[in-house]
DNA sequence: CTCCATAGTGAATTTGAATTTCATTATCAT
DNA sequence: ATGATAATGAAATTCAAATTCACTATGGAG
């Protein structure tokens, strides 16, 4: 973690940046904080810990490690722009429209045929989304009860 | 076409709406133009043939022809909602990042693998988003010719 | 160390697509 | 025809996200 931002803090200086507590604080946060925080989510907790940090400060960090590619921006649909890490091995969503529950699966055999099929259309894929929507193992069973 | 409105028109008034001829002349635009078409060109189309109709009629109609099951609401990450007819199979999408072309594809050893992951979830999909961005054929080949 | 160009900050403002409001008009069952 | 109410369009509002700007902090040059 302290080598992470150490690692972080110099490709930063790479492009021209410099170093700030505030920004230290927004990642260091962000690693510890679970998957798929939404930006309000980080800034809570970030202001928990520190409440002179503004939330332009929590958004510029976030695309600022978008763009280093140590995060991932997601979006669900609901108009809130979500973070994970990028450190973690490429995954795949299942999310609960009942409970806002997020799963993560990983299936080889989709990734592959995606390539395929990019092969096949000529086109250079650089990433993807897939995101599966639905009711999850308890909004499903709750669901039935109702009936 | 014309069955087709009438259809549409049945189905509002089973639910308690009336006819109007601004809705009327949106779904009509919507039915006629390419998939993929955000709700700005679609407003634009619209006016084009009559310039009284509000963005407003537009935005509602399209969010009723979702609502019916008549017409998809698609997001390719650029911040403006696109629709496309619902009434064609279903498909994924290539979305090029370069020159916004968008194409699709089916392929169905994705889909059931994607019942399969979700089974093994206790999850029970009711839609699902596949998108895969990088370059289409036009624009990897000119991206090769500048290095 | 001191200087100082410039990157970073946070409060406040702005953006921009989408939605909602509201007074008015159109539809349609009776 | 009448009246209840759905639909309309201009304008206002929403809301997350991005941007502005005056000020502060960083860090390389000398
Ligand atoms: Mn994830
Ligand atoms: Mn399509
Ligand atoms: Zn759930
Ligand atoms: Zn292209």
């Amino acid at each position: 973690m302290d080598s992470l931002l150490k690692r972080i803090n110099l490709e930063i200086a790479a492009i021209g940046g410099k170093r700030s507590r505030s920004r230290a604080q927004v990642i260091e946060v962000f690693f510890r904080t679970g998957p798929h925080a939404t930006l309000e989510d980080l800034a809570q907790a970030v202001r928990k810990r520190n409440r002179t940090v503004g939330y332009a400060t929590v958004y510029r960090t976030m695309k600022l490690l978008a763009k280093l590619g140590y995060a991932k921006e997601l979006d669900f649909g609901d108009g809130l722009k979500r973070y994970e890490s990028n450190l973690e091995s490429h995954h795949d969503h299942l999310v609960c429209q009942e409970c806002g529950l997020v799963s993560e699966f990983q299936e080889p055999r989709i990734e592959s045929l995606q390539e395929q099929v990019a092969k096949q259309h000529g086109f250079l894929p650089t990433m993807h989304r897939l995101d599966i929507y639905g009711l999850c193992r308890q909004c499903a069973v709750a669901g039935k009860k109702e009936n």
